[in-house]
DNA sequence: ACGAAAATGAAAATCAATTTCAATACCGAA
DNA sequence: TTCGGTATTGAAATTGATTTTCATTTTCGT
């Protein structure tokens, strides 16, 4: 897989007349190395931490690469925080997102895939991307606030 | 309706001890007499236009007052920028949203509510809001792109 | 009408995203 | 392999939306 997507960059990279540097591909690996939904801040703090030294503003313009060519999905949930995933991982498109804990839970559905394929017939729409967002709150934020309210009294 | 969203807005200030003021009228009734999602700025100019003055920081705080008691629902786009739209419209509840021109297709989809009730019992997850974004083209802007196309040479 | 408490609005602060620019690295051609 | 044009880097500055601050004004129960 990892050697596909690093194929993929790199042949982007080139036919787009750019060029491959150490720190595009350190980048890369930090992301495809991450499973979850990370931001262009995380990602500076995974690699900081691995004792690599690449730049914020480096790595908010090679994930912008990244997404181009195809390798991550820019999403932004309702905290205006823009956050990438990997699209190699494509059977989750979808999350559950706790407004208590931020926990995110990934689904896929195919009942809404189907759903929005005859959505897009109907309203002649070519789709590009898509996301459910489903906010509210996960079962343990549920059953800690069950608690904390039977220890306090407004 | 209008009435209604007064009366509740009322109660609720009330309640949170807070209070009445004129400017918090008028951004509800300018909140309400749209039916699009509108940004704080948009509401302001809004505001602005009809010869009232009222600060940026007001409308902010106000409409989030609103979102609050459950009148307004706050949605981000993928451009970062923080929208409200009428709850009490509560038939329209997705999105398409086009890539190229930013045009907001309004839809409702039974099948999808159906699914996400079925999602929210497998997950054990209290639902407090949704929303399905459908990102992609619309019909008009891919025919100007065959336009354009036709006559623009790489 | 009084006075405590909240609201307002202009300006400042914040925060992520993005741009600038001088120094550096890449890479194809000679 | 070196050269040189071009792209990249990273620190700092900028942008643009959001949020906070604070002195002044307004609200509203008493």
């Amino acid at each position: 897989m990892n050697i596909d997507a690093h194929q993929r960059f790199s042949d982007f990279i080139k036919s787009a007349g750019l060029k491959g540097t150490e720190q595009r591909a350190v980048i890369l690996d930090a992301f495809l190395g991450t499973d979850a939904h990370v931001s262009v801040d995380d990602l500076h703090h995974i690699i900081s931490n691995a004792d690599k030294k690449v730049g914020y503003a480096t790595v908010h313009r090679t994930m912008k690469l990244i997404a181009e060519c195809g390798l991550a999905r820019e999403v932004m949930f309702n905290d205006g925080i823009s956050r990438f995933e990997n699209t190699l991982d494509s059977s989750h498109h979808h999350h559950l997102i706790c407004n208590d804990c931020g926990q995110i839970i990934e689904f896929s559905s195919k009942v809404m895939e189907i759903e929005e394929k005859r959505l897009a017939k109907k309203y002649d729409f070519e789709i590009e991307s898509h996301h459910f967002k489903i906010f509210g709150i996960c079962k343990s934020c549920r059953d800690q606030k069950k608690r904390n309210n039977s220890r306090t009294v407004l």
